[in-house]
DNA sequence: GCTTAGCTTTGATTTAGATCAAACACGGGC
DNA sequence: GCCCGTGTTTGATCTAAATCAAAGCTAAGC
């Protein structure tokens, strides 16, 4: 009931009558900028979904090395784990808000309702087809067509995203967030960046905030034409 | 009735009685070696289940390049896709025999048999971990790691991948195939082949059979222990 | 308004892995 | 047995991106 992301969220699967079991075992959570409310290797307790800000999910090597997964906004759904404990971290970008599952409850609530397990499927294939696209930007993409992907998807993200006029972009995430994003450098992106600007292809008002000049320019440069690297 | 792989595969989540329904919607079919039976971007008609043979999964860029997603067998299940076309090719690399399903026969099937669903769901969810291991393994690991995560992942699909002793591995496929899949070029596959090798944590007595003398180093190795890259 | 701390950018240099270029093995056909 | 083609290994060189090293910015606190 309280949980404003009906709209985008699993939530949606269930029409209103049912929806009163599904906020008697949700519980709203605040979690503040930096917190880390998921983590590797812990039992998997909850599912959750978020509902406003934005969380970066993470992968570590024991020496430091990080990769960011993916990030999640409003009407993402996070915790769906393989196994018993969770295989990412997951961590708060800005204030974040999620509606929390715990797990064993979710279990029955699906055998009442198959609605809800179909959308689950739905996003876990949509999510598994979105993962086969890093594979790809990370084994065989420059570091040029690996931002303007990046700032493609970002773009696309916007409900607007016409071929025809420039489009501004906020981004949540800073330099270092990209990087272990695009599994680059803090260097490499900030100059690849200056590179895209002198190209004309975005321009970059302040750090967080970039302006795509030519969309399909940059959308065929992710997609691997354009022969200069 | 005639699949071969029941006791591994999606037909797996409907029980004797129900089989019948399934195996009258399937279809055997075989494929020869090379032979690409998904395309990327063609329209999503069929799910899959390999019976039997190896199957390779891919994405390729316009000029060529290739990112290997994944490599299938006996008991798994392709053309989950989000969208009404495939986002990713198909290939068999031998002799493959799979049961096919044409899609909008198996949305019925999923209604009558909740099970079904579940089961992919489970299958989905999987399938998702292991991608965001490979993400890991393309944005952060060096050639050695990357190697022994491929050597140590088939090694622990073998049934006793006992920690004492070694373990023999059949490779499916070639050297070009390993580098597509992590992210390298040959070469660098064959040198990095050629350094376990010397550190005598591998033997290969030929292309396709390496026999890993040292499963605990070749994990710890793969999971990003090790000082020396 | 000034200081400080954390980002971000830019510059110089290094390096892991790519590319270019030959050999080398090995299995199938004759 | 020998030849040939495909796949693999090894060697020499190059380069995209990493690393090392300073400056700039910007926003929050005093």
């Amino acid at each position: 009931m309280t949980c404003g992301s009906r709209a985008e969220s699993v939530c949606n699967a269930i029409e209103d009558p049912d929806l009163k079991r599904l906020a008697a075992v949700a519980v709203v959570t605040e979690i503040e900028p930096g917190k880390t409310f998921i983590g590797e290797g812990d039992p998997a307790t909850d599912f959750y979904n978020v509902t406003s800000g934005h969380v970066k999910l993470f992968k570590l090597l024991p020496d430091g090395r990080r990769q960011i997964t993916g990030f999640a906004q409003a009407g993402v759904f996070l915790g769906l784990a393989g196994s018993s404990t969770y295989s990412f971290s997951a961590e708060a970008i800005d204030e974040v808000r999620v509606c929390r599952f715990p797990r064993r409850k979710m279990q029955s609530l699906m055998i009442d309702f198959p609605a809800l397990e179909k959308r689950l499927l739905e996003t876990a294939s949509n999510e598994l087809v979105a993962a086969q696209e890093q594979i790809l930007l990370l084994g065989r993409k420059t570091a040029r067509e690996r931002l303007a992907s990046f700032l493609h998807a970002r773009c696309s993200h916007a409900v607007a995203c016409n071929h025809k006029a420039s489009q501004s972009v906020t981004l949540a995430m800073n330099r270092n967030d990209i990087a272990d994003y695009l599994g680059l450098t803090i260097e490499t992106v900030s100059r690849t960046f200056t590179r895209l600007k002198a190209e004309k292809l975005i321009e970059v008002p302040n750090a967080s905030t970039v302006i795509v000049l030519d969309v399909d320019g940059l959308a065929s440069l992710a997609d691997g034409f354009s022969s200069e690297n």
